[in-house]
DNA sequence: CTTCTGACGAAAT
DNA sequence: CATTTCGCCAGAA
């Protein structure tokens, strides 16, 4: 069975303006899903897409260096959010609450189990 | 089938 | 802190 991003998507979508989150933490609530194929969705995105892509950074809160690094970056400033000497995000500031009630209700995932996974993070 | 390459990550050094 | 090492897994070659 193909690899299907599209519930990766779905659940990056549902980060608020301003909150960042990590290709791990996303992946912990995707069951079978790796921060690997978090981070390969997103590069899949199409230029112009709605899915804030840009709200995912790297556990470390540093951003993937690549070509658009610095979009990332400056997209990130847009929305508040404020960045360390070493240009790492300020996780405490920043970092996402999880998912809402909305996305919860509409995939079926168990609010316990949600709830389990972010106390997990951060990891560091 | 094997190897290599990523928008990764955690642990060890 | 910075680097290395190893595990991860979908695709491409």
């Amino acid at each position: 069975m193909p690899f299907d991003p599209k519930p990766i998507y779905q659940l990056v979508d549902d980060i608020p303006k301003g909150q960042v989150a990590s290709y791990g933490m996303i992946a912990s609530l995707l069951p079978g899903v790796t921060a690997r194929m978090v981070g390969r969705a997103m590069s899949q995105l199409e230029t112009g897409s709605k899915t804030p892509w840009h709200r995912i950074v790297q556990s470390a809160g540093t951003i993937a260096e690549r070509l658009s690094a610095d979009v990332q970056r400056e997209k990130l400033k847009e929305e508040g959010v404020d960045f360390r000497k070493s240009g790492a995000v300020d996780w405490s500031a920043c970092r996402w609450q999880g998912p809402s009630q909305r996305w919860i209700a509409r995939t079926g995932a168990d609010p316990e189990r949600v709830l389990e996974i972010l106390a997990t993070w951060p990891r560091r």
